[in-house]
DNA sequence: GGTCTCGTGTCTGAATTTCAGACACGAGAC
DNA sequence: GTCTCGTGTCTGAAATTCAGACACGAGACC
């Protein structure tokens, strides 16, 4: 099926929020814009929030379904922000106004997800224990997270992919040395 | 309405097209890359020529109603030249492989109707005759039908605007001005 | 010639989607 | 307080999309 409405009701709720913040767009502003009936919308979508949703999940879904090796995390990240790189102003005016709860909820998902699949790559059999294994994702999970929280409050103003290695370089890789592992980070 | 799925068919087409000739594409090959029933494109449309003519009809309409002044040719034609520089390849593949009965009716169609907006234009209030104003009407569009199917035959290689422009200054301009009337070309 | 494959155009009937129109509810403006 | 406006829900009709089948013609192949 994949219902071609569905479709362009996404691409129109985003169009709106190119232009205004997320608590100023209505269900029926969207389906004006999309020259829809009210009614369909709910025919699909329970509620606004559940678009939004459904977008946000389709995006980490589209970057989790990737079966990449991440031979390096920059890769990867580079990836994992397509989303926020095409939608720019969206993005900003979605993190500035949507419940910060569920957004949050969101992006630590997704840098898990991120965290996951490059930890494992790096990690290979080194590392016995499941519970270092999950330490360490979380370690670098919360450091991703951080990078990317601090660049969305500053407004995504500068590189994030740079700022993120400076502290990856400065921070992450000493503490994996320390456990004697090496990232592939150099590589790259 | 303006069905969600007719967009999406019409879009599919022109990828298809974008990567091989007409006469090599079957309403299958639409509806499977389009990931929709079969019986739903024939809902649609009666065959797929029928989804040209509407394709044509919906790029000469858009410019159609497009109430210009047509205060330069030049602008009027670029304005109808926006689809075959928008669908360069498939542009290409359509004129080659397109029945061509079809295609010249429509290419001539269209030049009447720049030629027509843009000479009325022009011409103000200065030829009482309507026969007069059909004549240069007619030359102008066969003048314009002329250098745009050289432009095609020779694959688009070549600047279409700038060739009007020398056909135009060499025979159009002094064929007006033996009628007593100016262009606007050199407005422009 | 014959047969086989494949896309076409058409049909039927079911399933799904989209629609118009109405309703009660709550929030915010005034 | 009323009034407006968007919400979420419901009903039933209309439109669309679907699966599955059919006969037909063109082209490949023997």
């Amino acid at each position: 099926m994949a219902s071609f409405m569905k479709q362009e009701i996404k691409r129109t709720f985003l169009e709106l929020l190119e232009q205004r913040p997320f608590n100023q767009i209505t269900v029926k502003d969207i389906v004006e814009a999309c020259g829809v009936n009210r009614n369909s919308f709910y025919y699909h979508y329970a509620d606004l929030p559940a678009l939004v949703e459904e977008l946000i999940d389709e995006e980490i879904g589209r970057f989790v379904r990737e079966e990449r090796s991440f031979s390096t995390l920059e890769e990867s990240m580079k990836e994992a922000f397509a989303f926020f790189q095409e939608h720019r102003r969206a993005a900003y005016h979605v993190y500035n106004s949507v419940n910060r709860d569920i957004f949050d909820r969101y992006l630590m998902k997704s840098c898990e997800s991120i965290g996951k699949g490059y930890v494992n790559s790096i990690l290979g059999d080194t590392v016995a224990s499941q519970e270092d294994r999950k330490a360490i994702i979380h370690f670098n999970a919360y450091v991703l997270y951080g990078a990317v929280t601090r660049w969305l409050e500053s407004g995504m103003t500068y590189d994030v992919l740079e700022d993120f290695r400076r502290v990856f370089q400065l921070m992450v890789e000493p503490a994996m040395r320390q456990q004697g592992l090496s990232t592939k980070l150099e590589d790259s």
